[in-house]
This record gives structure tokens, sequence and C-alpha cells, in this order.
DNA sequence: CTTTGTACCATCCGATTCGGAGCGTTGTCA
DNA sequence: TGACAACGCTCCGAATCGGATGGTACAAAG
């Protein structure tokens, strides 16, 4: 079977959350990984199925209340989640941005600038007050990386729609 | 019916070409909006055909040759796209980028950012390429906006991947 | 001790999207 | 005239999507 992007951030958050069932790892990967990579939820109740076929996981079901399904790697899976980390090169991103769409095609800048402006300037700060919650935590190097990218991004579209705004 | 981005890159291609065949819209989408907003080619071989449905797009076959299917908007095309370019609101961008996908879970930031480093400074040299091509033109204003959004970014990305080489 | 409300939690399925396999066509060069 | 490459298009199985639906635990109200 072969492995997807929905299945290494299922092997990775398992691997921050020791274990976790599906309604975790939805609540995991809403406000994180969820920025720069978003999996509908019905996929991560699949998903983990999957790999527990494949051997990448293993899961036991609680004892007493709900009875869910709570998911944790095995070690075939730590190995997966490695080997795929170590591998340097990765497929181009993709970036579907309908803000762009309409002004390439002609739409007035300023009235979509001011839209974007909101809406940009409103994800900055929700990044720069996460960052502050993630500072003193060991062991978040890498969300902490993707978060400054995102911040950095930010920080160019605030500028970019400003500018077009007129302001 | 309802319009899709999709529906609106085929009726704005149509908008700058006059007329074109699905293949041309093909070429015309890929290196332009294609940057920021991917349509697998089958698509653009559907769509025409549903917004022909819909009265927005008309069809006439080429008399000699390959007979080939000739789209063109529509006074109600014409009139779908303007709506579509003057309401300001848009729904949020989507992001999606493997890079950041490993470096949240913990790979070596060094290794990723020199594979990533070459593929955006390429990106950046050919945006910047296209953009000397297109500054005389009249008409652009739109495109070069997109292009000039896309070049700030990707800079953003070849300073954040040097930084994480570690140069 | 029942009722009601509300988070929590999970599954399903029809509809869309995807992208690649495959195939006819045109033109070109030997 | 045969072979080959580039052009142009269609189709279809597979994957993805996300919304509709429905069940469960728990607490507060009556």
């Amino acid at each position: 079977m072969a492995l997807t992007p929905t299945s290494y951030i299922v092997l990775g958050l398992l691997s921050f959350a020791g274990e976790a069932t599906p309604y975790e790892l939805k609540a995991g990967h809403s406000g994180s990984v969820g920025s720069f990579w978003s999996v509908p939820h019905s996929q991560l109740y699949a998903e983990p199925d999957r790999l527990v076929a494949a051997g990448l996981v293993s899961m036991r079901r609680e004892e007493d209340g709900r009875r869910r399904k709570r998911y944790s790697l095995t070690d075939a899976g730590r190995e997966a989640l490695r080997d795929w980390l170590a591998e340097p090169g990765t497929p181009p991103a993709e970036f579907r941005e309908p803000a762009l769409l309409k002004l390439f095609f002609g739409a007035d800048p300023g009235s979509v600038a001011a839209s974007q402006l909101e809406q940009h300037r409103g994800r900055l700060a929700r990044y720069e007050q996460i960052r502050v919650g993630l500072l003193g935590q060991p062991g978040t190097e890498g969300p902490l990386l993707t978060l400054d990218a995102g911040i950095e991004h930010e920080r160019v579209w605030v500028d970019y729609w400003t500018r077009l705004a007129g302001g």
C-alpha cells in the first residue's frame, strides 16, 4: 500500500501523541498541521484503519465508556515515519488562492484587498499568539519552524494587500 | 448549476483569449494561473461543455482539419465573470506544502532546506523572467499583480530555506 | 429520578475530482 | 510510403471530499 501525505500526518500525529483516538487526531490536526495541509475529518477516521492493515499502527479498544478505538505506532510505523523524514526530496507545494484568481482576471485590486487584509491580519495575530505559547516548551522545534514560515508569509500578505488597498 | 473555481478559470481564460480550444486553454492555464490554481487537464476538456449547458459559453466546430471544438463566451458568460470579479469576498486560500509537513514532524531542517532552496530559486528566476516579458504589454495588470505576489513569496521562501540550510 | 440539552464521537455515502492510460491525428523526415 | 514524434482528446477506475446523519456520555434542570 502506498503511503500518502495523509498517512504521514496520521503517523506523525501519533508519534507526538503516543496514543490517540481519531477524534483526538482531528483536534491535533486542526490548528497545527491543518494550516498547511488540510485533511477532511472523515479521512482521520478511515486512515488509521488502513495503517493498521499495513501493520504500521496498532489499535486497541477502550475497556469502558465509549469503547473508542485508540491507535498507536508500531515499530514498523515508527520506521516508516523516520524513513520519510529522512528523504530530503519532496514534491512541490500546492497553492490555491481564490483572491489571486480574481486579481489575475481583472478584479479591482482595492476591493479584493480590503477583505483579504482582514483575513490575513487575523491569521497573523493567531499565529503570533500560538508562537508565544509554544516558545517555552521542549520538543516543539518542528512546529515552531513551520509556524515561523507561516508568520513570514502572512506578513508578506499583509504588506501586499495593504499596498493594493491603497494604504 | 453551481460555478466552481474551475468554471471561472475557464471563463476568465476565454475572456482573455476570445476563442479557444481546450488544448489552448490547457496551454494558457499552465504557466500562468496554473501557479496558484492547478486544474487537471481533463477538467479543461469537460468544463467548457458544462458551461455550454449552462449557457455561459458557446461552441463551434472548426470546419477543416481536426474539426476541433472552439469555445467562446456568451453575453451571459461575460456577465457571470463580471459578477464574480465584483464580489469582494473570497474563500480562504488553501496551501499544501509537503516540505513543511516534514519539518513539522521533526525532519532535519538542513537537509530539507537544500532541496527546497533549489526549487524555490528556480521558481523565482522563472517568475522574474516572465515579469520582464509582461512589463511592456497592455492588459496584463492582473497577471502582473499576481506575479508580483508570487515573486515576493518566493523571496521569502528563499530567505527562509537559506537560513535553515545554515547559510 | 426522569427529562432535556449539549458537547462529544463516529460512520456512511453520493458527488466530485483526479490523473494517467490509451488512442486517433497531423506533420515531418528518411 | 513508412516510421516516428508531437499534438489533441477522451475515458474511466480510484481516491477524495465533506456534509448528512445518528448514536453516546454526562450534567444540569425540573
